[in-house]
DNA sequence: TGTCTTTTGTTCATGGTTGAACTAATATGT
DNA sequence: ACATATTAGTTCAACCATGAACAAAAGACA
């Protein structure tokens, strides 16, 4: 039971976990980085991002896709709102919920900053082909699935 | 130029990338609570790994290996250090590094939240053939290189 | 209807992370 | 050798994220 012979680091799927989070890391970096310019932070980008594609989510909502506590979404909102990006109206029809969508000027700032984003990522994945990223890819959402009832 | 053409979402190459994201917090959220009944957060677990890998490691080291600021080793070695974790002493050759190493009861802990992480790693890599999974850790080592420069 | 439960969002105390300013030790260059 | 620059580690204030406790609204069901 010498378990100097099984160790983590001789383990294949171990390794190439911690080149994932490796990569992850250096990219949230340069992000955070090239993000700064438009005094945007990644958490923020997040927001705009899903806000965009679905508007009128709730903050529960939007908690959950972004894998973060309410209470995040709550602290986070105000600085949001209050630069203009984007909006917060009562549902109606259920007093509860506070519907978000983003403002043209929030539109406008997403645009930029996903350029930024976008160019990022086309010069992180460069060097691999489109049938390597998509393999990829398709590994990254059968993690999700395997864990998705925690 | 309608930015509607060509927005992130219909690239590939963003897509996989926010899946990468995806499964790396959820993985990171998972790993979190299986490490909490041995009372060791993921940040202190590296420090352990790391020390393992490279006995007689600096912090200045340590700190650019785990990709975080200085003054970030510095607040998390006290607590380590004060569990028996490991021990910090100064180098003769140079007064101002501190040379650090696990004790037996580091490593043995160390031991113990490694089973549990292979354990994690392992399942959350069962759908996918070594082959796959060596080629993204390739492609995510590749990602690495490409930013060391910031 | 009336009570009990669930859901949504907020508040607050806690702990983690960061970068800038600082001290001490060493290296560099003249 | 001596002044200057660089490096290792610490301190500190500011900022984020988290989860538990809470209030208001809606739902479930007798």
């Amino acid at each position: 039971m010498n378990k100097r012979q099984h160790l983590p680091w001789d383990n294949p799927r171990f390794r190439n976990w911690i080149a994932v989070v490796r990569a992850e890391k250096a990219v949230v970096r340069a992000l955070t980085r090239a993000l700064a310019p438009l005094d945007l932070k990644i958490g923020q980008l997040d927001v705009l991002m899903n806000l965009y594609r679905h508007p009128g989510m709730s903050q529960h909502d939007l908690a959950r896709r972004l894998l973060v506590g309410r209470s995040n979404i709550t602290m986070l909102l105000p600085q949001l709102e209050a630069q203009g990006l984007l909006e917060r109206e009562s549902d109606p029809k259920d007093k509860r919920i506070m519907r978000l969508r983003l403002t043209e000027k929030g539109e406008a700032l997403l645009m930029r900053a996903l350029e930024i984003y976008q160019g990022l990522i086309d010069k992180v994945m460069a060097q691999s082909t489109p049938a390597q990223c998509d393999a990829m890819g398709e590994q990254m959402r059968r993690i999700v699935e395997v864990l998705k009832d925690d």
